[in-house]
DNA sequence: ACTGAGTTTCTGTATTGGCAGAAATTTCGG
DNA sequence: CCGAAATTTCTGCCAATACAGAAACTCAGT
């Protein structure tokens, strides 16, 4: 199986990007061939167009999956396991945003709860009592607000996101 | 310098969440540091209630300032440089996604754009050719709303996204 | 129950990045 | 323009992670 240049452009730069991420640069790498192929793969094809270990495409799809990024299908007529990811960019946004949340905010969101619900807690510094509020408000607004945006479908979150900063005038409204 | 159980608990989680994302720990260490001390600190104070290297003290602060996240003061009567960060977790927050936008989402819009404006991009498949732009309008879209909301003040921010979704409604009444 | 295709888990190696300590450089008071 | 303080740059080691290849396991078909 071999990629074009412009398939291999756009698969080796996801992978970049990934790195840049939590995400090591094979499950990126999948992930973005599954992408750009837009057909199930199984994992022999995977190896090949990548030159990767058959055990580092096992390990990496096993990651994928736990994101809920690829799903396992099957091909008539073939034994074999085959995986596939959605096309659609918004879909991916969203499932990506709520891992990342689960994983990353959440904890962080306890550890502040904890922190203000600590009996000495009030002994800290002002300064700090102060700070470590407002970073637990900032957090419990921005994923309260979220969560919102990602229950709405893709087409409803795309006319909000164009009418952009426009929604500040009905801000001021609401503000009297 | 000796940091409280609780400070220390917010520094080291602030740690942990910053090699989650590509910032390395020690950097997040002490912004995090910085952050809760709500002071202007020299860099041997943070060597001392990090117990980190120096150099590694003067390395990391240098990648706070190309972050713009910490800025270079001076205190009366001492030769020394301070270093401080804001308390404002919202101007943080904005300067952070200022960082990343730049130092990840632009590289691949312009990667996503060249590879459109290839002279053999019409010979790729359909579905490439087709999740390519999708990817591209997806980061457009994206960031061009994220551009507008940052321009925006903290407060006026909050309001929009204490509103969540109830935006939507809106979005109804425009579509017609 | 045996066989072989298919898959996962295990183990060792290589690469990367982080960091300490030393060396070099800059800065500032006198 | 000298010396001490402060800071940065350099060098090499160490730890963490990614990955290949081998071994172990699973399971459908017979």
């Amino acid at each position: 199986m071999e990629l074009t240049k412009n398939e291999s452009q756009f698969v080796l730069h996801w992978g970049e990007m990934g790195s840049r991420w939590g995400v090591n640069r094979t499950v990126a790498q999948i992930h973005a061939l599954l992408f750009v192929m837009a057909r199930p793969m199984n994992a022999d094809e995977i190896v090949e167009t990548l030159n990767v270990a058959r055990s580092n495409v096992s390990n990496s799809i096993k990651e994928l999956q736990s994101w809920q990024l690829v799903k396992l299908t099957h091909v008539m007529g073939d034994r074999r396991d085959h995986f596939e990811t959605s096309g659609d960019v918004w879909e991916l946004f969203r499932i990506i945003v709520r891992g990342r949340k689960q994983r990353e905010i959440d904890p962080t969101i306890n550890v502040l709860r904890e922190l203000t619900a600590a009996k000495d807690f009030g002994k800290e510094s002002a300064a700090f009592q102060e700070r470590v509020g407002a970073s637990l408000e900032f957090l419990e607004v921005l994923t309260a607000w979220s969560d919102e945006m990602m229950r709405l479908s893709p087409p409803t979150l795309v006319k909000i996101l164009k009418m952009g900063a426009s929604v500040q005038g009905l801000v001021r409204g609401a503000k009297k």
